[in-house]
DNA sequence: TTAATTGCAAAGGTTTTGCCGCCGC
DNA sequence: GCGGCGGCAAAACCTTTGCAATTAA
């Protein structure tokens, strides 16, 4: 378990500015080591065999923490509560990070071309662009310095 | 208010095989007039300007089942809970639309080119590829007819 | 020492579920 | 008439928050 494992997650963590806590410790190596996106429940049922006595809010709390800082980034979802759209046919969104303003995309060329790897085997149904960033607006206030 | 606004939503319901009643209409109106890509909430509180006494429950079943239908989309979000990845490097994602298994696509290069249409303001911070599907295990499931 | 962090439990918010009366077909 | 649907309220979740005790720096 030595050797090039010994990845240094203590220093990791405090080049983000993060007091250096068993529990944060066991949390960024449950996440680091696995490619399994990992919800918060899956990352407390994976420390708490090391640690039986942490708590699921601490994973919560750190977890935000660790984004907070870009430690760590949150796959999905984009938005907090569900969206929905009555356009069906394939298109792209842009969503805003801060207001979480869904626009539609709707230029249909974009991502023509795009496809999986070879020797992916999903099953690719339909793919979408994303865009994540700031609308007009909350770029605005950005800019000028409004929280 | 009639003329080409009239568009035959009774039928459209029909045609995906839903029963019509006034909450139904009003819900599929409420959404197909709007560009916001509202929550539940939102379209609740909408509906309700005309119909007060509708509940937020029949919205949220009523929302699933056209969704289970293909009659709208839910944009947001992919997944149940959220999921996180010690990856920070921007790249890409194929999400099990069953399953909700979420595999990394690193290839680089894809969607380079790609960029919002001549004239949006949206403030682009990162934009990834989504890839929605059957990861193999659920196609192999649903090829073979299990549920 | 001091501010940050943890664990615990309660609260908050979203979405689902169960049940019964009602309505579309 | 029958099966599906809506309203209501409770429940089930997921996630955040408040607080006292503990710990890192």
């Amino acid at each position: 378990m030595e050797g090039p494992n010994e990845k240094d997650f203590i220093g990791v963590l405090r080049d983000h500015g993060l007091q250096v806590t068993y529990q944060r410790l066991a949390i960024y190596q449950a996440l680091y080591n696995t490619q399994q996106h990992p919800s918060a429940e899956t990352i407390y049922q994976q420390v708490r065999k090391r640690f039986p006595m942490i708590s699921l809010g601490t994973v919560y709390k750190t977890l935000e923490r660790f984004h907070n800082v870009g430690l760590i980034q949150k796959v999905s979802p984009m938005t907090d509560v569900s969206r929905y759209d009555a356009v069906v046919e394939p298109h792209h969104h842009a969503v805003c990070v801060k207001c979480q303003m869904i626009q539609d995309v709707m230029d249909p060329s974009l991502g023509d071309g795009i496809a999986l790897p070879e020797g992916e085997s999903f099953h690719v149904l339909r793919k979408q662009v994303l865009f994540q960033g700031y609308c007009p607006e909350c770029y605005a206030k950005e800019k000028s310095g409004t929280p």
